[in-house]
DNA sequence: TATCTACTGTAAACTAGCTGACAAATATTT
DNA sequence: AAATATTTGTCAGCTAGTTTACAGTAGATA
């Protein structure tokens, strides 16, 4: 790939906008990139030397595995998001695998070591990176309260407004979500089984809120949500 | 109190121990440094200006209260532990306090704002900064994912297991943790009701893995536990 | 087009843990 | 020392959500 669009895919990223196209250049020189399919498994941690990833196109899911063999959804990545070592401190105790939701996905990936040089040169940069950690550590501290405090239904009700507010066309009152999950992943996020999540899904459409299938999910209300 | 010892207090800190005394001093002009009692409740978050604070002596907890008045526990705070505005971005949404645990405790504070000027004048600083983040953020997503997967009974293990880490006076294979927290914060902390707390407590100490009083628990094999 | 696989729908049985209620034991205050 | 407040112990009844189990449906594959 050429230099100048490797260039782009970073500056366009809003944590790299400060970055002049020498700094930058400083974390193409060992840019990774890499394509790949709906449902191809792609695995980053460990095994490798720790790097960070930026996802340029569609939508993953990280998929971790415990020691019983259970897995478990970790996050949903969307296009522009960061992921893998984002603490800057590799640890080889996750066992963690991303697949591929949407059609394709487009991903390019630099070394923590690298990036760790860029921080030290870069100290405003530092700065807004500590701030995206910690706005990433806000919303799991809000989904453990979420959890602690809120049944089920809460919790599926408030991830389709956050999910409808991230990514859902708007024609009025009606938003429009394209579905990439399945109803067992929505309940992995939310914390339930899959049977719990069927229902309450079916609940909501019964009752005229949504309109529910494998290609979209349609909000009839956001305002009653 | 004298500038030095400000400095002193700071310095000791693993975080600051890098700075020079002119770069502590840039915040101690403006530290501020509270004494307090048990049971006495110290407001922080919101009302002032956003502040980092670091606890020098004793423990507190800190205090959550959402809509509907219910109180939870974020965080037990120790000696040396910072608290306030880590993510480096104030928010208002939340009302926290902090409640003193120990017999006495001592609180030192700069502001977020001056913090943030030194973070930009050193960037290595920053770096361990953001790795601290970071590491919070881990600790965070472990308890969640105990939450999602572990039932009570493995919380509270894995809790006194921390803590007797943590804080625990090694004899042999007998540790001793001093006690500050009553069954109820315990409860909190491994997000379960107070009943199933003391009830598991109870068993414990009936099939000998540990005894339990209000000033110590003595976990009898800590390599049983 | 038929076959297979992954996803969705539904229901009964079960269970971990919560709630409420009250008693007993410790601390704390007067 | 007495009164009050807080913490701990225990138990019965309940419920949200899990588990198990099976059937129907949509999409992918041969």
């Amino acid at each position: 790939m050429h230099e100048e669009l490797k260039y782009w895919y970073l500056r366009d990223h809003k944590l790299f906008r400060t970055l002049s196209f020498g700094q930058i250049r400083q974390l193409c020189i060992i840019t990774g990139f890499k394509k790949a399919q709906k449902g191809e498994i792609i695995y980053f941690s460990s095994s490798d030397v720790p790097r960070i990833f930026l996802l340029k196109k569609g939508n993953i899911k990280i998929v971790a595995v415990d020691e019983e063999g259970n897995e478990t959804i970790k996050d949903i990545i969307q296009k522009g998001d960061l992921f893998g070592e984002l603490t800057l401190e590799a640890d080889d105790q996750t066992n963690e695998y991303a697949k591929v939701l949407s059609d394709d996905v487009a991903i390019c990936s630099f070394l923590l070591s690298d990036f760790e040089n860029l921080l030290l040169q870069n100290p405003s940069l530092a700065l807004s990176y500590t701030k995206f950690v910690g706005l990433k550590m806000k919303r799991i501290k809000n989904s453990y309260s979420n959890l602690i405090s809120k049944d089920a239904k809460t919790r599926l009700f408030q991830f389709l407004k956050d999910w409808a507010e991230k990514e859902g066309v708007k024609e009025g009152r009606k938003v429009v979500i394209e579905n990439y999950l399945t109803q067992n992943d929505i309940a992995q996020i939310i914390c339930t089984s899959r049977q719990t999540a069927t229902q309450l899904l079916n609940e909501m459409e019964n009752n005229g809120t949504l309109t529910y299938n494998r290609k979209e999910i349609i909000i009839l209300d956001i305002t009653k949500l």
